[in-house]
DNA sequence: TTTCGTATTGACTTTAACGTAAAAAGGCTG
DNA sequence: CAGCCTTTTTACGTTAAAGTCAATACGAAA
């Protein structure tokens, strides 16, 4: 079992470069820790970066992802930071959900799209068929 | 029933700005016709920038987003373009399959958040009510 | 015709998210 | 210890997607 990832290995795993780590870790989205000057990646930084990059693929602007992950990891806190908080998983699931709306969409104009192709090569194959030109 | 829009009405129909819409056009993603100078958008226009906005929502660039209009209103084409076509549906398909997979996933996890924070919140109400500090 | 409000065009600026390049610092390998 | 490789730091460059600003231009109203 692995406590600790380099930098490149995480680079590797996840097909990104050292700058884009690096550039995460600045903008505080990780912070792992170091031996010397060397990043010492944990387990749990590796999972923030998976979750980075979902957030990305969702579309969401690094800035979104640190307060989604912000989130995550809040502290307890008092009646009023929590009510807050909850009004903030409700934007965020409106968000999502509407995304998920877009994408079943997106997903059945693609199914017409095909279905169309589809008719259109069977046309094609009828002429090749009958040697029509 | 109207025959066109003004940039102003899409504007505000879709909260955009008018350098937006004509950023989009430069690119090539809509060709709203003229009269004299003035831009003049048919309903045609009107759902291909809706198609646009949803291709952002789900942080598609402008580019990817081009190409898929483009898919749309492909012409029937010769059997190479056909089987071309289907593989940027099969592509844009995963893709789209994918972002889902990673929209339940969050959600999941916001569920996970506001579960814990109601829990806290509950534990709030019960010291209010014993009067514990 | 002047004026007012809205549109257009062009140029320049901005922001996010990295890419690229240069210089220095370890660290291991023979 | 010299050579080589990787890593880090710093700084500047780049790209996409607009924002902002200035200079008109147009159409309608007064």
């Amino acid at each position: 079992m692995q406590r600790y990832f380099t930098i490149t290995q995480l680079t590797q795993e996840f097909d990104i470069t050292t700058r884009t780590l690096r550039f995460y870790e600045a903008q505080g989205l990780v912070t792992p820790q170091r031996r010397g000057r060397q990043r010492l990646y944990t387990p749990g930084d590796r999972t923030r970066i998976k979750l980075i990059l979902r957030g990305k693929r969702l579309g969401f602007s690094l800035a979104e992802i640190k307060e989604m992950i912000a989130m995550y990891g809040s502290a307890p806190g008092e009646a009023g930071q929590l009510r807050l908080l909850m009004q903030k998983i409700d934007a965020r699931r409106a968000e999502l959900l509407e995304k998920q709306r877009d994408i079943e969409l997106t997903l059945l104009e693609l199914d017409d799209v095909e279905a169309g192709a589809k008719k259109r090569m069977s046309e094609l194959q009828v002429r090749e068929d009958t040697g029509t030109p």
